[in-house]
Parts: C-alpha cells; sequence; structure tokens
DNA sequence: TATATCTGCGCAAACGATCGCCCATGATAG
DNA sequence: CTATCATGGGCGATCGTTTGCGCAGATATA
C-alpha cells in the first residue's frame, strides 16, 4: 500500500472510526493520494487543505509550508472530477467554431494549448452549424452540461452578440476574436485588419496601380467589413475612383475566389491587381489567372489576407498580410483562465494584435 | 505554480446569479433536475432510474417506459461530473498527436467529431512532443487525470507499442491510426496506402514513365516504410530497375520535399516523374519546378499522397492518393464509443479503408 | 480581570451519480 | 401446502472535493 510508511502524526478517534466504518477496500491498483491523505499526514482538516491548494482563506505560514512539504512529498494531484462535482464547475476551456479557414482553427488551438500547457486545464473542442435554428440551444447545453470554465469564439460566430449574452447568462467566462476592436477588452481579442489592409492597397497604389480589384469576403461578416472599409479608405485617401464593377463578392473559399477573378477579368480594360481578402481566395485568383494564361505578376498581382501555409506554397508565393493567430490564441486562453493561475497576475493580456504585410512574389509594377 | 485557484467572490457571486436566471423563459432545460428528481416523479428509488438510464439489470417495461416518460418530459441530463466521479471514467475521447500533417488533424477531428455528435461524449485535443524523454509519464497523467474514456492515436506516434500498452495499463480504450494493417482489428484503423501507390505508379509506368524518382518520408515511419515498399514493388513488377539515386529523403515536409526535388533535378538525366509520399512535399516539388523553369506536366509529372486541399488549389492541380482520413476517424470513435452508445450494436466497425488514386493535371506522358 | 474582536482551523453536509447488498413478490417444483 | 428460486426494486454507502457554520485560543481594549 502507498501510504504505509507515512507517520500518522494525530491519533484522531473520529478517523480512526471512519476507517474502521469502511466495509472493504478499493481495487488499491491505482491508489492515488486523496486530500484525506494529505491531511492526515500534515496532521490538519481536509478544509485546511482545501485552504493552501486554492489559495482561500488565511492561515499559519507553518501550517502551509507544512502541507504544501507534504503535497510535494507524495505528489498529489486533486481530483478534477471531484472538483468539478463540488465546484460546479469544470477545468475545461472550449473552443467553438462554425467551420471557418481550417488552417485558422489549428492555430488557433496551437496557442490556446500553449497557454494551457502546465496548467490544469485541457481544450474540448466544438464545431456547431451557425445556419441552424439550435445553434444557440446547442451551445447553451454544451455549456451547462459540461460546466466549462470559459469558451473562445471564433469567427464568424464571435460576431453573434446573443452568443455572448448566453455565456454571460450561464456564467461562462468568455473570449471573442475578431477583426476589429470592441470596446469590450476583457472578452475581446482582436487584430487591427484595417490598417493591414490600407498598408497593403498603399503598396499597390505606390507601385503604381490604379486600377485595383476587390474580392470582398461574405455580407455580415465583421471581418470583410472591415478589411473592405481598410481597401476603399486607401484607395479615397490616393484619389483614386473605385467603380463598382471592380468590387466582386467573395465567400473566403477557394471556389468563391476563382468565380470573383473569372468576373474581374472579364472587364474591360482588366485591374491590373487584385486585393482578395483571404488567401484562400487569393488563391483561387491565381489559379483562375492560370487558367487563363494570365501571368502572374507581370500581369496580374495579387494580394491576400492570413498568411496561411498555402500563400507559401503556391507559385509565385503570395504577398499577404500575417495575422498572428497563434499569439491571439495564446492571449485569448490566459485572459480567460488569467485568475485561476498564479503566472504573473498584473500584466493585462494584450488585446490587440498588430498584422503585418509580408512580400513575396505575387506582386510586381503594373505593365506599361 | 502547481494548482488553479479560485477567487472565492466570484464563484460565489455567480452562483447567486446561476440562481436568480432561473425563472426561464423556456420550461425545459433551465432548472436541471436531479435523479432525486426523476424517482420521485416516477415513484420509483434513485437506482431504479440509473438503470433505465444506463441499460443495466432487468426491469418491468411498465416501469421503465413511465421512467421514460418522465425523463422525456423533464428534459432530465444526468450530470456528466457527478457521473465522472462516481464511475471513475469520464466521457471525454482524447486526440493525441505529435504535429503530423495539421490538415489530417483537423480532418481527424471532424471525423470524430462526427462521431461523437448526439452522444455525450466530448473530445478534448492534446498534442505531445515525441522527442520529449517525457512524452508517456505526460500522456500518462493526461489519462489518469482526466480519467478518460478512450483516446485516439494519430501517426506517427500511434506506431510506439509502449503508448498502447501504457492505455492497457491505466484501462484507457485506444485506437491506432495507420498506414498499414496490424492483427488486432480492436485497436486499429489503417488504410492500404500500399495498394494505392501501387497504383499510382502503375499509372505513372502505364503511361510510359521510367525514370520515376521517388521522395519518402522520414525514416522510422511506418506510413513513410509501406508507400516506398508499395513503390518499389510496382517498379520491379514492371521490370524497371530503379537506382538509389532516384531515391531522395523527405521529411513529410513543404520544405524537405523542395530540397528533395533540387536533388533530383541535378541527376543527369532527370527523372521524368516524382512521386512524392505527401501532398506538402509534392508541392514543393512543384514549387521547386516553377523555379528551374521546369515546366509541369510537359517536362515532369508529380503525383503526391494525401489529397489536402493544397493539392487542388496549386497550378497545375495535383494528381495525388485520397486517403479517407473523415470516415476513419468516424471509425476509429465508433469503436472507441460503440459499446457506450445504442446504435446498431452487432456490425463491426470496419478497420481498413481503401485509398484511391484522384487524378488532376500534374501528370502527362513523358515528352519523346 | 472581564469582555469584545479576530484568527486559524475542524466538523459535517452538500455535490449528483453508481452500485453492493438485502428484501418483497410471484412462480415453480417437490 | 410449503420450500426454493428468480426477479424487480429500494436503502444507503461511496467517489474526492468544497464550503457554511461554529468553536476554541490569542490578542486587544477597558
Amino acid at each position: 500500500m502507498l501510504f504505509a510508511t507515512f507517520a500518522v502524526s494525530t491519533s484522531n478517534s473520529c478517523y480512526a472510526a471512519y476507517m474502521k466504518s469502511v466495509p472493504k477496500p478499493r481495487n488499491k491498483a491505482a491508489a492515488k493520494p486523496t486530500i484525506n491523505d494529505i491531511a492526515r499526514l500534515a496532521g490538519v482538516s481536509k478544509k485546511t487543505v482545501s485552504r493552501v491548494i486554492n489559495r482561500s482563506g488565511s492561515l499559519h505560514d507553518d501550517t502551509r509550508e507544512k502541507i504544501e512539504a507534504v503535497i510535494r512529498e507524495t505528489g498529489y494531484v486533486p481530483n478534477p472530477q471531484a472538483r468539478a462535482l463540488a465546484l460546479g464547475r469544470n477545468f475545461l476551456i472550449g473552443l467553438v467554431h462554425d467551420n471557418p479557414n481550417a488552417q485558422m482553427i489549428l492555430n488557433m488551438q496551437q496557442g490556446i494549448l500553449e497557454a494551457l500547457r502546465d496548467t490544469d486545464f485541457e481544450l474540448v473542442v466544438r464545431p456547431v452549424d451557425r445556419s441552424s435554428p439550435d445553434m444557440l440551444d446547442d451551445v447553451r447545453s454544451f455549456l451547462v452540461r459540461q460546466r466549462l470554465y470559459g469558451v473562445v469564439l471564433l469567427p464568424p460566430i464571435s460576431e453573434i452578440d446573443a452568443l455572448a449574452r448566453l455565456c454571460e447568462e450561464v456564467n461562462c467566462k468568455y473570449v471573442r476574436m475578431g477583426s476589429s476592436v470592441l470596446d469590450d477588452p476583457d472578452h475581446m481579442v482582436a487584430s487591427n485588419d484595417r490598417d493591414a489592409v490600407i498598408e497593403a492597397t498603399r503598396h499597390l497604389i505606390a507601385l503604381g496601380h490604379r486600377r485595383i480589384g476587390l474580392i470582398s469576403g461574405p455580407h455580415g461578416f465583421n471581418s470583410a467589413q472591415v478589411r473592405r472599409d481598410g481597401f476603399e479608405f486607401a484607395l479615397a485617401e490616393a484619389g483614386i475612383k473605385l467603380p463598382r464593377s471592380l468590387i466582386a463578392d467573395g465567400q473566403y473559399t477557394f471556389e468563391s475566389g476563382i468565380a470573383a477573378a473569372e468576373s474581374l477579368f472579364d472587364l474591360q480594360p482588366r485591374p491590373t491587381a487584385i486585393f482578395a481578402c483571404n488567401d484562400e481566395m487569393a488563391a483561387g485568383v491565381l489559379f483562375a489567372a492560370r487558367s487563363r494564361g494570365i501571368a502572374v505578376p507581370e500581369e496580374l498581382s495579387i494580394i491576400g489576407f492570413d498568411d496561411t501555409p498555402i500563400a507559401a506554397r503556391v507559385w509565385p508565393p503570395l504577398t499577404t498580410v500575417r495575422w498572428p493567430i497563434v499569439a491571439m490564441g495564446r492571449s485569448a486562453a490566459l485572459k480567460i483562465i488569467g485568475d485561476a493561475t498564479s503566472v504573473s497576475p498584473e500584466d493585462q493580456e494584450p488585446s490587440t494584435f498588430v498584422s503585418t504585410l509580408v512580400r513575396r512574389g505575387s506582386v510586381a509594377p503594373p505593365m506599361k
């Protein structure tokens, strides 16, 4: 038996009676120390051990150190299931998303997991269907049943205010990932997409491009709106008129990028550059250009957004905007578990991250 | 520090908020009924309710139907935390992986989540570091602490026998994903990579290719070995000699594909076709060919493996082998939770899946 | 010295299921 | 007609924590 060698420092008759009342020993194969063992070895009560574990209440330094020593010595780890039951709250962080870019989800997971490493938290992933009328109920039952400690909401569903209200209602911490800064830094991690798009568009303009096409994101997406705003601002700033025909609707998918590019290619004269609101669509533009024999970047410059792996794998590699998703995921997770871990509680996690232009081979000055 | 802490005041206030939110619009799931409520409403004991929930023991049809009616009526859902504590087993499925292809992880998650949909199970993701000496201990503490119901092991770490033994030891169900069939169908889901590679290679040979290069996967990977075996088998079968110089080492990464392609391009004469053991490396070959001005598929045919999204997004789109990862993930999850769900317990989940050749634009007959 | 105020700490009751045992009931055999 | 058995169903212990309440003992104030 694991603890037979430990000295029992108190002869508590109540405890002895308790031990005697146990009808039969459980399977001791998975014998792990419980809080009772720690209390017995330290000569205190469970409550006191719980106090040092949860840093609640005040207690003598001697007592605390004694208990901490015993914990360290036995390698005691509190049982998460029992904690969850007593606390009514689980040590799980949920990642709720609605099938946006696959690479983005994975980078997000990576960032969150980095923050959760060496903590007691685990990551639970949960895709939802935004178009389903039951979506809110699904999420609600997910949060309530699993008693999640917190959730990270990925765009585009992070833009649904009802979801945020739901989290408040069921008392679940949450962080919304987004493309524009809300006035709620505790529940929001965002990037400065607008500035980055302005920078990208200025880059094209500086090279001499004047007929620049835009492939937008789907309607109703905040990120799509913000990126389009930045694009239009940069053009207006340079005094360039933007005819409606140069704006093509996209759906953030490769195929929609191809379709949008086809429509832009049919214009007379053709745009000399295209800004696509994400890399998937930019890859579609490149694909469509190749199909038509349009040389990139000689006859057509392309800029994407996201800097997903595909941007660097196509030929020519795409100039794009790098979005620090991993760092944002880490920050989001730290915002949620921040008060539960004792790692430097002072410095606030940043809420805004800077996206930067990555110059590769898909951009060149326009032909004369 | 070692343990997470809770702010007591937060916990209290949220409890109050939760209690206040009980007068709820929907009469269904907000006020969570307990098993005691069900027992009282049905006029039976907790134990009997538990019997119908867990399908254990035998009991009168009248009793069962009565209880089921009450459960349906009240929208009762058993508390997962309490179940986990009493059962010593959580309703969580773990996905343990060591950073292989990102797209593969995501497809895997999708497949598993499809199987878990409408069950009480959730998916917990856990990346590990295979090169770390603590890897086994990390996984062990993960399994033991979270009391996982089961885990899905992704390649390449699925090939580590010690991991499988560890799962047995801690009494955790597991399924290993792989590229070759082991003799343990209960714990293995595999695809017939070898046959698929043979088919792909035969395809190249039938078109007239004789100098075919191979970019292998990293040493020690079973999938790499199996794919290489298939390649060599198909060449031998056609009586084609394979000089060692036509085999280049790859690491399953885009960059290693570029490097391996460069070395093959330096050969005199150059190979007319290259089989890369995954799409990432195949994309690297295409990238390297473009850099050198080698026309694909006119001067060089390329075949990849996996059919990840990138294969269809580059130009020309890559001929590749499609691996039914999503279906395999679903099957793996069903193998684990199969006996816990009442969905047709008779039909065994398949252990072997068929990979098929997808013909796209990166293959053509060799030039004369 | 007596009273009031803290402070550290323990007892025992939740938390919400599961499950070992025991009992009641009706059927069947001797 | 009684003894044995099979079977549906209940009581209460248990899983390992957290926490409300209360009680000593120490310190401060009058």
